[in-house]
RNA sequence: GCCCCCAUCGUCUAGUGGCCCAGGACGCCGCCCUUUCAAGGCGGUAACGGGGAUUCGAACUCCCCUGGGGGCACCA
């Protein structure tokens, strides 16, 4: 039997796109589960497109999410030497020929076609020049291109996993491209020719390339290579307003969410649910090796998916909660400690983490919780905003100074520290009291604990912040 | 313009002729819990695009319409 072999290839003219990743993990988990080779193909053969820095990319994009490969990154541009070889074939059998048409000729021809109600396409004009005229081309100091040769008549068909029967009329296809006029082998020809040396046998990709399909299975077919692979094509990712997803949209790629605080587990799971589903009534957050080990082509779904990044962000909420504490910890302490500097605090870190760890959905909302530990007294700063909500708690003098002789006189721990007792005898409300206590010590109206963040601080810090929002508060009421 | 693909709650989806006056998840709304915000618990809102046909019976099969998406390059 022979081995499944599929390989995700993609052109490294960017960043990889969500739904670019996508692909890639059906490709990695469709392997995986089965147990075949997975390949890593860069599709570099239009050299201007490619840079160097997109193909680090790629790499280190698919090894965050977790995927690995078995054999690559081959860069295509490497198999020219065979790529070209194919075109001589091509040419020897009579399946492709030489085109000396000039862009501004295709063009104009192009138009009157289009005037005639005909399909735009190449009209064959080059197809049986003789030796006469292709002398004269030459002479003329034009270049040419490689064409292959497509029927007039019949119908292409070939099977999709998710599709079923998938048809279309050659007459609608017109001769295409090979080959560039400055010799470099364009897609269609370099996809056939190396997924059939490298003997791929599923080819899982997005559906915007189901029409390409025929024009490669039939140069497979014209380089006399053995049965076709499996074709899976899968439903585009769509934004909220059911358009190609872009960067219009905010982010698109891996990499934006990267940056947005999204968990590679989150980011995987939530990609794995567009186009394809568990089943019924399952779990939906899922490992990638419970992914891996319930990943079936015959599940993935047939119409396009709108990207909802309010489920990733409860996916990635799912996620922030599974990862050990100690886990969550080590992926933003660098960033932490960075922005910390001399202040740092391990034991502080460590505590804040926890803390925070089930009342954030995302790395950056966990980080930004905790900078009013590591932030500098002097730079300690409230915002308007958070200011107004403070001066909107019912005796809001009264509830700091509370606080105050609370903190200054209590033992030291974050239960002992637990005024709510003290409030409620004051005869406010806990619930509405507490929120100018969360401005005053963490500068914002939500956030940490409060008294997990005093207890964080330190009495002498919070003391500070405490009183300095009591004078502020004092000042301002003897203004108005 | 031509060709191809698709069509179940706002979104992701389950559903392959009777189990469905359609199930789950996210979101949204309400209640509970509560030191803020979350998280959590409980409950609720909400869909088979339209029209024909086949059938005893259609979300599921077929046809037409409509709608959405994709493709028609010396991009991949």
């Amino acid at each position: 039997m022979t081995p499944i072999r599929v390989r995700y290839s993609p052109a490294p003219s960017g960043e990889i796109h969500v739904g670019n990743a996508r692909t890639a993990l059906f490709n990695w988990l469709f392997a995986r589960h089965v147990g075949g080779v997975f390949v890593l193909r860069i599709e570099d053969t239009n050299r201007e497109k490619s840079t160097e820095a997109a193909i680090a990319g790629v790499q280190d994009t698919l090894r965050w999410l977790g995927m690995d490969w078995d054999e690559g990154p081959v860069l295509q541009s490497g198999l020219a030497a065979r790529h070209l070889e194919a075109v001589e074939q091509l040419l020897a059998d009579g399946r492709a020929y030489r085109c000396w048409c000039t862009e501004a000729e295709l063009r104009e021809r192009n138009e009157a076609e289009k005037e005639a109600g005909r399909p735009p396409g190449y009209d064959g004009h080059c197809r049986e020049l003789d030796d006469e005229h292709v002398a004269a081309y030459e002479a003329e100091g034009r270049t040419s291109v490689v064409r292959f040769r497509t029927p007039d008549e019949g119908v292409s068909r070939f099977t999709d996993v998710v599709r079923g029967e998938v048809s279309v009329e050659w007459s609608t296809i017109r001769d295409f491209v090979i080959l560039r006029s400055d010799g470099s082998p364009l897609f269609f020809l370099a996809n056939a020719v190396d997924d059939l040396d490298m003997g791929i046998t599923h080819v899982i990709r997005g559906e915007d390339l189901i029409d390409t399909t025929h024009r490669v299975l039939a140069l497979r077919d014209a380089l006399g290579g053995g049965p076709p692979p499996v074709y899976a094509h899968l439903p585009l990712v769509l934004a909220a307003d059911r358009a190609k997803l872009s960067k219009r949209h905010g982010a698109d790629a891996v990499e934006d969410f990267r940056s947005l605080g999204y968990l590679p587990e989150a980011i995987v799971n939530y990609l794995a649910l567009l186009g394809w589903s568990p089943g019924e009534s399952a779990e939906e957050v899922l490992s990638l090796d419970e992914l891996v080990a319930a990943f079936d082509l015959d599940r993935v779904t047939n119409s396009a998916a709108v990207f909802d990044q309010k489920k990733l962000d409860w996916v990635n909420g799912e996620w922030m909660r599974r990862l050990a504490t100690s886990d969550l910890a080590s992926r933003i302490e660098p960033a932490v400690r960075e922005a910390a500097g001399e202040r740092f605090d391990a034991d502080v870190f460590a505590h804040a983490v926890a803390v925070g760890q089930e009342r954030s959905s995302t790395l950056v909302q966990l980080t930004d919780q905790m900078d009013f530990l590591f932030v500098g007294d002097d730079a300690f700063a409230i915002d308007d905003e958070a200011w107004a909500r403070l001066e909107k708690v019912e005796r809001v003098g009264e509830v700091l100074d509370t606080a105050i002789a609370h903190v200054e006189a209590c033992e030291w721990s974050a239960d002992a520290l637990n005024f709510v007792d003290v409030l409620k005898n004051l005869g406010v409300k806990p619930g509405k009291a507490m929120v100018a206590i969360y401005v005053a010590v963490e500068g914002r109206a939500q956030g940490l604990p409060a008294f997990d963040a005093i207890w964080m601080l330190g009495r002498e810090r919070a003391l500070l912040r405490l009183r300095a929002a009591r004078e502020r508060l004092g000042a301002a009421s003897r203004a108005t």
